[in-house]
DNA sequence: TCAAATAATCTGTATATACAGATTTATTGT
DNA sequence: ACAATAAATCTGTATATACAGATTATTTGA
């Protein structure tokens, strides 16, 4: 991940122990020898062998509990990370070219799902766009979205078919957490006519909700066609 | 992400540094106080100051070069986070009772696909199975998976009704990386007898492809219909 | 025998010192 | 003015000490 140099008590302890769970000797749950074993093992200072153990525990490697020992993290395992590109960033990358049909920018009041979504009361005003994104002029995704106004008060003055409204987000505030769910589906006769597709056109549905410090940002849903349709990603722990 | 009880140094700095990027003030690049100037500031050792930005690097934030600073790290891209679970277990948490059929479990030799994935010439032997994962006795995935036979010997005796390849294959090599792809699909005539669906059903593709030490362990082409046609995950950064 | 008190074990945190290695800035000499 | 040299700055690593907090094992007492 880094890069040892190979050299250093840290570098050497951290190889030793990673190559031990992936080797399998070390399953999931293995206790570790304690700070002063290793001390003793590799003739170095119980603080750099604590160095080295808190930060394999940083990195997801290990569990340590006070009083208790130092143990291999829980099989999790695996999990496939999927990186947010922007979708005409994504479109363009593919050797399209990239425009966006802006359907709606306004300003509406949260029904009772976004009254939930948000935590704020229904009829609370809410930044609201739907947007077509095309490559070379097709519909690949259609993304609606609801944006929280405190967050972008700017919203009503955005060019959506310039700047995408994920891009605006992500200058704006650039660290949250969020979820995120991936579904399949057909299309309705509104999602149709959009995306300019039949019925029988597989879409892929992505709903990612997002937030900063207890406060929602922003809700969108993305169906994707066609040639977006898919998501690539790699697999690794944690 | 961990947990800290607000008290401690490292957890005050850790706060406060988070707190600065996260607000805006600290762009990605931007160049934070010196160890020396946190010192002074806080009144804590330089140690102290060095471990928390440490640990902060270790978890992403920052990006630190010896001689030149300490740095916020760059274009913070967000990912999504798919944790991969048994299908078996998946279905159980789902409340629906497991079961499994037994399309295939066989010794076959690669064809100039599985060649290019594995890494070995045609006609080479692999393993091959085709399963049918169904809940409350509903298929709702069809499993397509090829295994490198040597590292899973005993493939011909396991009982795959009672025991998924997925966790025969996480004891026995249990760290490994991979590449995966996510896409939708409508059933051919086979996956539509397999998973007892018509051509009309929009289903989930997923395949998956994973290897350690450059040694592919494992390719999968997973189908997802109905209940199990979504995936739920988190977002955040890294 | 069983429960309570005690001791041992183990990690968490903070501090201090020393030196190494890389980078940047300032100085010096031509 | 310019280039080489030196100094200052900053992070990286390793070590040592001291004490706190949590858990586990042992001993003690009724």
């Amino acid at each position: 991940m880094n890069g040892p140099p190979a050299s250093g008590i840290r570098s050497r302890i951290a190889a030793y122990v990673i190559d031990q769970i992936r080797s399998g000797a070390w399953m999931p749950g293995h206790q570790l020898p304690s700070e002063s074993q290793f001390m003793a093992m590799l003739g170095a200072s119980r603080m750099t062998v604590h160095h080295a153990l808190r930060e394999l525990t940083a990195q997801g490697w290990l569990v340590r509990r006070k009083g208790s020992g130092t143990f291999v993290a829980p099989a999790q395992t695996y999990a496939s990370h999927y990186g947010h590109r922007d979708i005409s960033e994504e479109i363009r990358a593919s050797g399209a070219a990239y425009s966006a049909r802006v359907v709606a920018q306004e300003r509406t009041a949260a029904g009772e799902d976004m009254a939930g979504i948000f935590g704020c009361e229904a009829q609370t005003p809410l930044f609201h766009a739907v947007i077509v994104h095309c490559a070379d002029g097709r519909p690949v995704e259609l993304e609606e979205r609801h944006v929280n106004p405190q967050v972008l008060p700017e919203f009503p003055n955005l060019d959506l078919a310039r700047r995408t409204l994920f891009s605006c987000l992500m200058l704006s505030h650039p660290s949250r957490e969020g979820v995120e769910t991936i579904g399949v589906m057909l299309c309705d006769r509104r999602d149709q006519t959009l995306l300019e597709c039949d019925s029988a056109t597989p879409a892929m549905e992505i709903i990612r909700c997002s937030w900063t410090d207890e406060e929602v940002v922003t809700h969108a849903r993305l169906v994707r066609v066609g040639a977006m349709a898919y998501l690539s990603g790699d697999i690794g722990r944690r």
